[in-house]
DNA sequence: GTGTTGACCACAG
DNA sequence: GCTGTGGCCAACA
């Protein structure tokens, strides 16, 4: 049996948000099964060994904010206002932006 | 196996 | 509205 461990279905998660789309931590986790590893799913994205290659600057926190990225918040938001994603004052509008995972709107 | 760390979230003041 | 504290989870030393 492959059991692919908890940072690993974040990655293929993620890989799996389109362009102009964005996710939350929280999102992601509850995704995975653990709707309360939203630090842990943090943490697997700091590691990033899958970067460039995983979008993970799609992922920002609930509350909108870009939260962090492991080459700068700047390159953060350089990188989501090519996609197409406004940000008002630091943040996203989740309301708007927000992509939901298997299942389409 | 234990302790620390971290790109978070929710609640209280 | 902003700041501070507590809690949850997984990976690393």
């Amino acid at each position: 049996m492959t059991m692919k461990s908890f940072d690993q279905r974040v990655y293929e998660l993620i890989s799996r948000i389109p362009a102009g789309r964005v996710s939350t931590y929280a999102a992601v986790a509850a995704a995975i099964g653990c709707p309360r590893g939203s630090r842990a799913v943090g943490n697997a994205l700091n590691r990033n060994p899958f970067a460039p290659r995983v979008p993970c600057h799609r992922i920002i926190r609930s509350d909108g904010a870009l939260g962090g990225f492991a080459f700068g918040s700047a390159k953060k938001a350089f990188l989501l206002s090519q996609e197409g994603i406004v940000i008002a004052k630091g943040k996203i509008d989740l309301n708007r932006y927000r992509h939901v995972f298997k299942l389409k709107r």
